[in-house]
DNA sequence: AACTATTTATAAGA
DNA sequence: TTCTTATAAATAGTT
């Protein structure tokens, strides 16, 4: 492109070198940066001049990291071994140190809480490995190993436990396998085989009805499960509050006490496997806007008044297998509009179960609940607190099974939807900072829009949190308005998993497959980094403020749209007179402009990635709790 | 510079953003080239591509003496600010020197930052829970969740089975409490309760003691495993040969057949897991090295020789259970040094079976002997002939182990150790075929050293035949030496596993830990790759020149390193009208210069490896075989 | 550095 | 992926 064309090889005039060299070099970084902008991607491009001088260009991530990513690669994939690679890399480590340093000053508690948290995490799965081999030594012992005949007899007589189970599904599928029932309610016949069973248990339909294997209820040996009817407990959740107490040793009898006129005791719940699966079947995977639609209008403080003068429980049966110490319920006679919420939204379950989107059942049923025991509050006064919801996968977070550890980290509380929320993000091994002062920008500012104007599309990390968001509500709801209060000692609750998808994939696939559906940058992010080796999310909750929703938050929700978008990517390319600080691109004010005999050019540059949602102001701070 | 112009920020589209990545990638190396030639520069160029593979550029110099030239450059001149530099710089170059020794010999992906590693064990401590889990739930089925009866059925069998085996315990237990037993012989008395067994088990200890987990034997209920006592047919392997004719429907006496001084039958062979764990037992994990020098001055003849003359079956027993379908044996009075190839290899067990670097028991426990029948071959006279192995990853080489498909495509044959073995290379979804015409390289061609000279190191793929080639040597030579003959059909085999590593981690962990420990350009590939989805290898075999290795072959293995080193990677991008050297870049003279009005510019590139294995003169083509 | 004629790169579509 | 083509962009030589 040039007058003539030139041919590729050295220009042997000086002076026409540099020149060449000069103008070339600015195509070469234009393209580059282009390149880099365009496709999203690091890169690293170093030059010495003619005379010697030095160019460097690099894209969102700083040279030295690039750096590193490249000598930390493995030989293969660099396309061969690097000689000085020790050395290199000892190099670029105090390099990327240094900068990191400055970095830990302005955002110290990241880098390190990084370290600590992954090995709180490896502390976990090691303590879990161990539980779940304990358990799996109780069906396949080592019989090498055991020596105590004590040890065979209760191993003996756990798997004659199972067995029997397995002996009556297989007598009860038998008989029944022609008959068509509501297999929604075939967790509850299977519990009580011989039992008798209400004959108008096919109107019970409240559970969504397209997704039957999320509605299944099972309980480990030593798992109760406690429920209350829910439409007792709906009717009726305060005034009338109902409490399994069920010794998971004792063979008699289930005890049930019935507490009321009293507040909801302490929340020592913890949520099993069962309790997920069941609340699975309750939390709707509707997008949050068909909800919101459906609750248009809908005054929940006059409904829920309602529904503490209409005290008459429906007809409903409590049933306690004892044998296989499975504890369900169910539901007679309750109508369909009246267990929804009794009409709230709308004569049906008052969210809606249909497909969308985002809230496909793959995301939802991908989420189970923590493990976890709920600190005490007495009742819904005091708000219920958060756990640290940075320890496992676990956790039932959407954000935690998606977000994987390395490339992001994602700070935001559920349980306050008023929140600001800055995201951290992290692009292999640089943090990127969110950038508050904009001056950086001098003399020529490429902008990087990272996110297009999105219109109703969310990003990745907001559908993440309204999708915690909406669970989280939707869950605390349900324990609200249900009472299910679970009586369990977590020494009980070994059972906890990922609730897999129908068709028995994992949940990282889950989560892969849902994410592959998404072209935001963060679900790219996770993409890629997935396939580095199923990333986990480490999500943190700020300690204070945890406030527990109310149904009526809950319905007042915003949609997914609320957030603002993403403030775009800033990128700043400092062209030739300007010195840049390492750490944060910030131009040095001692600095002045370089003459163009300067030693070298300075690319510098820093991106940054800021969300902040909204404020509520519709939403009180510590609104009234209607249930209350 | 396209139909239209094209707004710089990120492309959402994920195929648009890869494919302009990849047409704007070329642009700009061609750039990067042409000023790193016109001006005579340094350049080095690094880039990450969206799916975060690597491209890579540098001119006349080696991209790392360019990162070393801007890593070595004053902070000023770099525009980074680092305090101690000078100090520092001295002291890493001390360091250097020995550090690349280490770092040749040691693993270079220790380097990794300690995050990676810490998110590489939660990685794998979660794959761990996950099959842990999954064994769990043939225990603890999800009952609710099984329809079918089948599965309730073989849940039910598999609890039964556990059950029976706990009551047979029991009452071992009870009438033998108080005798002390060899655990490792236990697992052969747990199937043999009340039957007489040998009292001088004890002295059975050919198993590795350190690993009994990998020694147990277990049979899927239709999978029976017909095995000689080793002792015995390494005694007398060839004139008189047992073989076990086991029907599994036969409730009745094993059928046990003497075939005495006939050539040894057509091998139609299925190794089961079972088999693989016990020859596992056998196959030692030493180093080839180790073994080696071992081996030193052995006469290999000779040694056969005299076993041949000394017939004597040491004790044994054989053992048959048949309720629970498990057919194994138990050996007694055998001595250590007896059993080990009767001293061949300097009074121990032939190989060295302490770890090393690469030749770990994760190396080794991986593999796992193929599912396939052997074609006849009356004896070794006839070629054993090698499957066509590229079905699976159960063909039991590691390099079908460690090679995955998408990457590495990988041909040789491991009975053949004097194979030309070219290597076929997919880079970038490219297809790097072996370049045996250079007549590709027309116009441009950009050369990427991609592969300094390796030294002594093995190329993962050199590993990887080599300890395939080991690996078939040795598991051939026990099958000739133990003649441990199976008459399984095919269809019984349905069990065949890889044998995971003793800490109960998948085969794709126990492949990547050790890759892991690999930094040869294939181990590299196999670990981005494998990351990408458990990639698999296909290792085809060519069809003819199938040689069943012998002993004394095996004896005389060159070491590991005897392989030449690869070819350099050529990096032959045709393009207009220019070529260039494969090797330096430089352009080609003879080569003339395209019109501009050529029909369309070329583009083409290609890549290549071909790694040509030694012809090892001093292994003669069709050698003896000491054992026929 | 600015100006253009010209070459080159590449976006979109096939 | 690869090819084609219209068009945008880069740049050689000049000023």
């Amino acid at each position: 492109m040039g007058r003539v064309k030139l041919q590729i090889k050295r220009i042997e005039n000086n002076t026409n070198r540099q020149v060449t060299f000069s103008k070339r070099r600015n195509g070469l970084i234009k393209k580059a940066y282009e390149l880099s902008v365009l496709c999203d991607i690091d890169i690293a491009l170093i030059m010495f001049s003619p005379s010697g001088r030095l160019s460097h260009f690099s894209g969102k991530r700083r040279i030295e990291d690039v750096l590193t990513r490249y000598i930390n690669l493995p030989d293969h994939d660099r396309g061969g071994t690097i000689q000085n690679r020790d050395y290199l890399i000892r190099t670029l480590k105090k390099l990327k140190t240094e900068s990191d340093i400055a970095l830990q000053i302005a955002n110290p508690t990241a880098v390190n809480s990084h370290v600590e948290q992954l090995q709180q995490e490896i502390t976990r799965y090691q303590q879990q490995i161990q539980m779940t081999e304990e358990q799996l030594r109780n069906f396949e012992p080592d019989l090498l190993k055991v020596t105590s005949i004590d040890e065979l007899d209760s191993c003996e007589k756990q798997l004659v436990e199972v067995l029997t189970r397995v002996g009556q599904r297989k007598n009860f599928l038998l008989s029944n396998h022609l008959s068509s029932y509501d297999p929604n309610l075939q967790m509850f016949m299977d519990s009580q085989e011989g039992m008798a069973t209400s004959t108008e248990n096919k109107d019970v339909n409240w559970f969504p009805e397209n997704e039957p294997n999320q509605n299944q209820i099972f309980v480990g040996p030593n798992t109760l499960m406690p429920l209350r009817d829910p439409s007792l407990t709906m009717y009726d959740s305060l005034s009338q509050t109902t409490t399994l107490n069920v010794d998971p040793r004792n063979i008699g009898p289930c005890h049930i006490s019935n507490q009321s006129e009293q507040g909801l005791p302490p929340w020592h719940q913890v949520y099993t496997t069962s309790t997920v699966e069941l609340l699975n079947a309750f939390v709707p995977s509707g997008p949050f806007q068909l909800f919101q639609n459906e609750m248009e209008g809908a005054d929940m403080s006059a409904m829920m008044q309602q529904h503490e003068q209409d005290a008459t429980p429906p007809n409903c049966t409590q049933v306690l297998t004892q044998n296989t110490e499975e504890l369900t319920y169910q539901s007679s006679n309750v109508d369909q509009d009246q267990f929804a919420l009794d009409g709230r939204a709308g004569g049906s379950f008052p969210f809606d179960t249909s497909d969308d989107e985002f809230s496909s059942s793959n995301l939802l049923n991908a989420v189970a609940w923590p493990e976890r025991t709920y600190p005490a509050g007495p009742g819904d006064q005091s708000p219920l607190q958060v756990p640290s919801f940075s320890q496992s996968r676990k956790t039932g977070l959407l954000s935690d099974i998606f977000l994987p550890t390395a490339q992001q980290e994602f700070a935001y509380d559920p349980s306050t939807p008023m929140q600001t929320v800055p995201i951290i993000s992290y692009y292999d091994s640089t943090i990127v900072t969110p950038v508050q002062n904009k001056d950086i920008v001098d003399e020529q500012t490429y902008v990087v829009p990272n996110s297009t104007p999105r219109s109703n599309n969310l990003t990745f990390s907001e559908l993440l949190v309204s999708q915690d968001r909406r669970l989280y509500h939707q869950m605390s709801e349900m324990k609200r308005a249900y009472s299910c209060q679970l009586e369990n000692s977590p020494s009980n609750c070994q059972s906890v998993q990922m609730v897999p998808a129908s068709n028995n994939q994992s949940e990282e696939f889950v989560g892969h497959n849902t994410v592959s559906r998404l072209q935001t940058p963060q679900a790219e992010s996770f993409k890629s980094s997935q396939s580095k080796g199923k990333g986990k999310a480490v999500v943190q909750y700020s300690d204070d403020q945890h406030h527990m929703p109310t149904y009526e938050e809950l319905m007042r929700m915003p949609n997914p749209n609320m957030f603002k978008p993403i403030e775009p990517f800033e990128y700043v390319k400092k062209k030739q007179l300007q010195s840049y600080d390492s750490v944060n691109g910030m131009p040095n004010q001692n600095q002045t402009y370089q003459s163009k005999d300067s030693k070298h050019h300075v690319y510098g540059k820093e991106e940054a990635v800021q969300a902040t949602m909204h404020n509520y102001d519709q939403i009180p701070q510590n609104p009234q709790e209607p249930l209350q």
